[in-house]
DNA sequence: CTGTTAGCGCCTTCAC
DNA sequence: GTGAAGGCGCTAACAG
């Protein structure tokens, strides 16, 4: 473990050159290919190392990006994540990830610690877009802001996934199969993928003049513990829907747990619809028709975005990217009657 | 978006102290109750946010941490990151996430990124334990590295499965089910996962006095892609073998897609046992027998000798940390003849 | 093209 | 318990 407390001064006197010379040369500015020569010998000699932290204090730019999720355990925001990386290290920016675990004062928290580190730019999924606080620190910040699949009161761009419409094919899809007993389990209004999917569920309903029936939508939490507990109440009623949608990747592997749980087979017993396409929704058996959306693209154009408003950072309108939605079908609804 | 030039000193003059008795307050140092009121009013008066980079810079600490892994959107990346994360955050630490994308150059890259960021340290699951270029670069470093279940000369710590025996205590399974022909798909030997199964298979087939029939031992990579291609290769040939182990969980999602398009049935046609327990082999009909492990054990661990090795960079032996495997029984394998 | 110099914001002696 | 001063490593402005 070699000491390196080499810096920029003992190059330059290594090589016999100023320190602004050697900074030049770091810099990739304009350097006589000598100097350029002798600089870069002397930094291989002695082992020198850019400090990025000194950089930093000076330019003002950490080159880092935050990136603030429930869990980067849930594949969702893994995907997303992986996808947004890629496009901040081919910018030489750094990701910093961290986990609210769903707990609005540990989202606080990391932001505060964010900003004490002065990333150049956050992109988050918050965990309740009605916390004030938290929008009031969201606001208060001096770097570019990028809300994921969020919606929130201030100058913050974002991503969203078009989650109503796509809901409303699934519901549509499902009425020409014959279903009219439906449900859904999903996240509460205070998250935009549960609001927006029980919306197209309602708007689907409406759109056949059907009542929704209140006892299967539910709205709540967005983990697979609660799809397991709903789908289990839903299910085990006297009476139950010929159709399920699972209002997320995490539901559905609950509502899937709780669908071998009660020995219901998909789809004779019970029509099943899921959202977002993962390893799981493909290989069940059988495969299962879900509402999908490319989450790389979430991923990477929500740092493009960022990125993009770093380097500028206008104060015009802000920019709401949406991305789209779309049925695939499988083999896990049947017809009804 | 206000413009937050605040610092320390505009603090102190606001507070009318000076800037050493402000970063007393900051830094919980003793200070007499009256100024401590009197600094904290004008912190939060003029809107003040230390700076994490100046700090760095003066007590060269970062309080950042990478990880370096092929890709977090492998979930079990993604587990072991989360655990990571939490240890970490409780201790006010940060996580720098890059993914190598299994290419070494990248991985180089993204290591002298981290150097030059001044990370206090780094967890890394390298993608070629045999890449000199990669060891030489880690043994340069002037942090604690801990491995992630790899192995490579030089003074890091390490957390490792115990591949070998879980890998030992399926083949003795699957031999007491009657089966001889068995077939292992997992990774090359550059890579520990990989050799520790292959040596478990081999050892395991030693202690049955029984050779392994190499055809269907397949050492490559441990992606879906390479699964699903071995697996396809050997479950179509002339004769294939009663039970074939997945030696990964990427893997497993490639050889069932494989065993899906042959139109193979588990166990009837091929029994079947996968590593690492994610909700596919829990929630696939029938449920996977798998080779288990606690992935948060591996994150969490990693974390906590890091931050040991951290506080007290003792030159003393390096530790290896090993985490258990144990073979969890579902339904996925029957017995022969 | 190159050298010199003034800080970036903070912590840490050292006096008082 | 508090104030003053130096410097962490680097970049940017200016002068040559």
């Amino acid at each position: 473990m070699p000491q390196k407390r080499v810096n920029i001064r003992d190059v330059a006197s290594r090589a016999g050159v100023s320190v602004g010379t050697v900074s030049r040369v770091i810099n990739r500015k304009p350097v006589s290919s000598e100097t350029l020569a002798l600089v870069n010998q002397a930094m291989r000699e002695i082992g020198f190392t850019p400090n990025a932290v000194a950089r930093s204090m000076r330019t003002n730019s950490t080159l880092a990006i935050g990136l603030v999720i429930n869990d980067i355990s849930n594949m969702l925001f893994a995907t997303i994540a992986k996808a947004a990386e890629k496009v901040l290290q081919e910018q030489n920016y750094s990701l910093l990830i961290a986990n609210t675990d769903n707990d609005p004062a540990r989202e606080r928290f990391i932001i505060e610690s964010l900003i004490q580190r002065r990333v150049d730019g956050l992109m988050i999924a918050v965990t309740d877009e009605t916390d004030h606080a938290t929008n009031a620190l969201l606001r208060s910040v001096d770097f570019p802001v990028v809300l994921l699949d969020r919606q929130m009161e201030g100058p913050f761009d974002s991503v969203c996934d078009d989650h109503a419409p796509g809901m409303r094919k699934a519901i549509r899809y499902l009425f020409d199969l014959g279903h009219r007993d439906i449900g859904l389990i999903t996240g509460a209004d205070n998250v935009r993928p549960g609001r927006e999917r029980a919306a197209g569920f309602r708007a689907g309903f409406l759109e056949q003049d059907r009542q929704v029936n209140e006892r299967w939508l539910r709205q709540g939490r967005l983990d697979a513990l609660y799809g397991y507990a709903q789908a289990i109440e839903i299910l085990s009623a006297s009476s139950r829907p010929t159709a399920l949608v699972a209002g997320g990747n995490q539901i559905f592997s609950g509502v899937l747990r709780a669908i071998r749980r009660l020995d219901l087979t998909i789809p004779r017993d019970l029509s099943v619809i899921s959202c977002d396409d993962v390893d799981l929704t493909v290989l069940t058996d059988p495969p299962i028709t879900v509402i999908s959306r490319d989450l790389e693209e979430v991923g990477s154009v929500a740092a493009e975005l960022l990125l993009r408003r770093i380097r500028q950072p206008r104060e015009d309108e802000r920019l709401c990217h949406v991305v789209p939605t779309e049925l695939i079908v499988r083999e896990s609804c049947s017809h009804v009657k």
